[in-house]
DNA sequence: TAGATTGTTAATCGATTAACAATC
DNA sequence: TAGATTGTTAATCGATTAACAATC
């Protein structure tokens, strides 16, 4: 069972429960989050049962238990401690945003070789030589690393090595986790390049073979003018 | 031809060749990607002939020419302009980000209700009142919001009316594109709660079951204490 | 009971890979 | 030519869905 998309699910689940929880309904059935989120009733069902949770044949899904066991599969149930390494712009957007404590995340520290500032929206700054001493501490077990390429691989070194078993990576370089560390990377400059991509898709005439500097062959899909409307490349 | 993978994939082989080239290498075979990217060289292939890429059956591919190739599939020949609305923390540091101009990204403006400054590292910022007009005289066709949840709905349709094919949306809702409009939406709070069901799923020992209150089945899959040593959830 | 929904199995769908003919 | 790699087809793999027995 090695589903990407699966945990995803689950925090759509969760945000339609709460929603629906707000409207004062207590129960809810399987072709109702099927709806919500554009998939079969059955998936939902498989999904639920996957995290062992077990609705009445007759009445559905209790919204409440079900929220707990999704929390609990999450491992959301407790607020969550993180720290943000590299306090640049981005470092600094991250340690500002109220939002996450609302989601049950909170950002404990944040570090940079040279802390500009003391402290960011409540957050202490400290320099980077306080890491392992902090990570340890405060047995903080995720990080998100807004730091430049050159430093990246190192800095991940470093906090592999103190006890750091997560890390959120937003420099533009991909990291790869090795055992149980996990590494997720979002490379904001990438997402700009796909949506282009999938823009232009849909909008230009399909390109023509560049190994080859003749015309088109009278065999390739694509004899109109306009963009091919079979062709979906995009998602 | 619905693959989610295939332009991420495009733009992997475009940094292995990248380097390649650096290194003197003038020709590449779909092995030498497949390896590079840990996937068989027969997608390789796939994906380049989708692109109508044509190597030699001999020789491999032209490593300057499968270049020129992709970068022609990703669009991304020419500079793409784009404009940030709501120049708040993230807006800021998306602004203040040097490498997207290395990468043929050129963020030409920034929008806000009230901005703070007259340009921010040469970006000029306007009012909201501008948005439109702005929009219709540079002919920007991609848009980057960081803007509250609350006002997300609103400015979308004002981006969309506007002309805007393609939003990268980074408020924490779910908008969702019409006709040939792309919206992709990324979520930081939901990747870091991402992260940590990765790391608790390694981590920790398997749920039990909410619906009911008792102990176990013993049909159930998890009799030992520790995690599950055969399944993966995570990717 | 009769009706409706769950839990689960078999069928379907799509993406990736193995294999091989074509050919440089 | 002989060897090696491309381009493409058939086989495989995994995720989603349809269908249905179990049961509340």
């Amino acid at each position: 069972m090695k589903q990407k998309e699966f945990m995803l699910r689950l925090m759509r689940y969760k945000r339609v429960l709460m929603q629906l929880r707000i409207m004062g309904l207590e129960r809810v059935f399987s072709s109702n989050l099927g709806d919500a989120l554009g998939v079969s009733a059955a998936l939902v069902r498989r999904d639920l049962s996957y995290i062992d949770m077990q609705g009445n044949r007759r009445g559905g899904y209790n919204i409440d238990t079900m929220l707990d066991c999704i929390n609990k599969a999450l491992g959301s149930s407790k607020t969550q401690k993180t720290i943000v390494v590299g306090c640049g712009n981005l470092g600094k957007a991250l340690l500002n945003n109220e939002r996450f404590s609302q989601e049950d995340i909170n950002i404990t520290a944040g570090f940079d070789i040279t802390p500009q500032e003391e402290s960011i929206n409540g957050i202490p700054l400290y320099t980077m030589e306080n890491l392992e001493n902090y990570i340890n501490e405060n047995e903080i077990k995720v990080a998100i690393t807004t730091i430049p390429v050159t430093a990246a691989p190192e800095i991940k070194d470093r906090l592999v090595n103190a006890g750091i078993l997560g890390i959120l990576n937003f420099a533009p370089i991909e990291l790869k986790g090795q055992g149980n560390v996990v590494i997720q990377n979002v490379n904001i400059g990438l997402e700009i390049e796909n949506l282009f991509f999938k823009v232009n898709s849909i909008n230009t005439e399909t390109n023509r073979p560049c190994g080859s500097s003749g015309p088109c062959s009278s065999a390739g899909p694509c004899t109109s003018e306009g963009p091919c409307p079979d062709e979906e490349i995009y998602n």
